[in-house]
DNA sequence: CACTTTTTGGGTAACGGTACCCACCGTGAT
DNA sequence: ATCACGGTGGGTACCGTTACCCAAAAAGTG
């Protein structure tokens, strides 16, 4: 009645008396455990019913499962997570677990706090997109709870691992640049807080993948990086300092359609046309890419499949699962119209 | 010792026995509640220091808080969700309390289920996003949990409501559309599966906005509007079915910036120059809005204020407020290059 | 100095489920 | 008729924390 007493619950205790049965009866209907009979099935389904009851996953999770699995984002900028959260949920929903969404921020110790917010949250698992944590602080973190790391091509025997085959990908821009005819490409990648080794890390191995193709193709001396961040501030000010440069390349190609789109905008500023003055690439394949303005050239890795995935993975997990799986999605190269032959000259 | 029996948790238990006090001292401490000396104070600190101590939200839960907050947000691809996010967790930080993101999809029933999901998990507050569910079933959530709702303007006794004044916004857009000189001023709308009274709805005020504009600069013939969605694909669509009307408006204001990128690509694609032919504002001044390349003129709303408000008034509501709170923010028009004098012609 | 009041610390019953264990029942085999 | 047995239902300790209550000690009062 009062404002602040707000209606009470409906407990397992009301079902139970509403059925006439015990609570332990209704227990098992609703994990349904063993040694239950069909009419008693039905009887405690009823007054479930009846009663609209809810089991308080708080109270659950005193005991066993909360049926709760949290996913930390480094943010929700990047509409590639937002594939990933579809893959996840649409998954989910084939079961009685839910995700919720964290951020893991830009920071090392963002990233914690967010984590033992869950661990204190006693959720069933956990799935990193993207950790900045080093290996070490992932296997600790896997020791409380099941952990699956997305986009870490990382392989611990204490949590699974899924991420998209960033060599494959990379592979496949730099020689669609080159065989267009290009030979001064160059390279926008990221840096952040992470303390990962570097092979683990995504955008290094695209990095690294880059500077090998252009080696194998003869063009070590053509190698131009720029370090940043893959988001749109970053790809502008890496196309810039790319573009201050002499001489200037002829292809971006950006690890991230992110960085790609800030890129874009450099260019657009600096009066280059693109294609025609300068080509660009991303990675991702985000929806933006498709529009037909934009029609950036960029590597297509399926996130709805990674978040399937990495929810599956971490179910079999929670069920008991201890041997470790990996997970790998193969990229696709699609072509727009960012990326065409250089400018004769 | 065994894969599945995972590390046992520190407890107050543990920490009492360390400390060679009783659990309720423990407890006391960590709630910071009345009846506890200096000495008990520190003594307890460093043994929570010592172990790691941890409070189980989980356990708190079922006797009082969770310090769990849920955020339900339609989805995570519109950057503008992204700044109510960091607003929210910049201020929660300054508290104990964490923020949970759940997706409250595009229907109805998805949202209920998020939502419920919260519920069952014992978070502290909610704070809806744009919901679709009717002012009724806000009502009841309300009657569940404190309720901060978001983008919607309704005034509940029950809940608290944080919103852009959205007719200022749409007003500034189409006389600023106007006083540029365009009469053919087009609209793309949004529509889905909410139940809201539609004067609550922000889309339906910025569309009822533009057309009290247009009429009133005796433009009421000119009143053209595409209802689509609020993202690239519908403004993609209404401005192609805008473009196919005879005769063509010479600006389209879309309704948020999302949608704003999709006509500016049909635009694009149908060989039409922004602003030279066609004239095209958004809302939300989004960062891709800023981009030179797409240098989109926008209606700009503190997103990150409001996700901060948000927070604030809903931890008082936690606390024990029970009388509604409003707070709104002003729009502020962002002139960029995509809106310019229409065509002589 | 006796007596009240305040301060400080602790014991313990909840909170809402789960899961272990036990009792009962009817059946089929001996 | 006795016994063992799988199937079914229920009693209850426990999970980790809070908050109510009480007791002892300390401080204040006449």
């Amino acid at each position: 009645m009062v404002a602040s007493g707000r209606r009470r619950r409906v407990t397992i205790a009301d079902v139970a008396s509403h059925a006439q049965v015990s609570v332990t009866a209704v227990s098992k209907v609703i994990r349904n455990a063993y040694g239950v009979s069909p009419a008693m099935k039905s009887k405690v389904r009823t007054a479930i019913e009846e009663l609209g009851y809810r089991p308080q996953a708080v109270a659950r999770g005193m005991r066993g499962r909360t049926f709760t699995i949290g996913l930390v984002l480094p943010h929700i900028r990047n509409p590639f997570f937002a594939d990933i959260l579809d893959g996840l949920t649409a998954y989910l929903e084939t079961t009685n677990y839910q995700a919720f969404m964290i951020q893991g921020g830009v920071t090392r110790k963002v990233e914690r706090r967010a984590v033992d917010a869950l661990v204190d949250r006693q959720v069933d698992g956990i799935i990193m997109v993207a950790p900045l944590a080093a290996r070490a602080r992932l296997e600790e973190v896997a020791k409380e709870k099941p952990l699956v790391v997305l986009a870490r091509h990382e392989r611990s025997p204490h949590y699974d691992s899924v991420y998209g085959d960033d060599e494959a990908g990379a592979e496949l821009v730099v020689n669609h640049l080159i065989e267009l005819g290009h030979r001064r490409v160059a390279h926008i990648t990221h840096q952040d807080d992470s303390v990962a080794r570097p092979g683990d890390l995504l955008h290094t191995i695209r990095s690294a993948t880059y500077e090998r193709v252009m080696t194998e193709h003869g063009l070590a001396a053509e190698i131009a990086v720029a370090t940043s961040f893959y988001d749109e501030q970053g790809g502008y000010d890496g196309a810039r300092e790319l573009l201050g440069r002499t001489p200037c390349p002829t292809a971006i190609f950006a690890g991230a359609d992110q960085a790609a789109l800030g890129a874009l905008a450099a260019l657009h500023e600096a009066g280059l046309a693109v294609p025609a003055d300068v080509s660009v690439a991303g990675y991702d394949n985000t929806h933006l890419a498709a529009l037909p303005n934009i029609a950036l050239t960029s590597v297509d890795q399926d996130g709805g499949e990674m978040g399937r995935a990495a929810g599956k993975l971490l179910l079999e997990r929670v069920e008991g699962r201890t041997t470790p799986v990996r997970f790998t999605v193969t990229p696709s190269l699609v072509v727009r119209s960012s990326t065409a032959a250089p400018p004769s000259s």
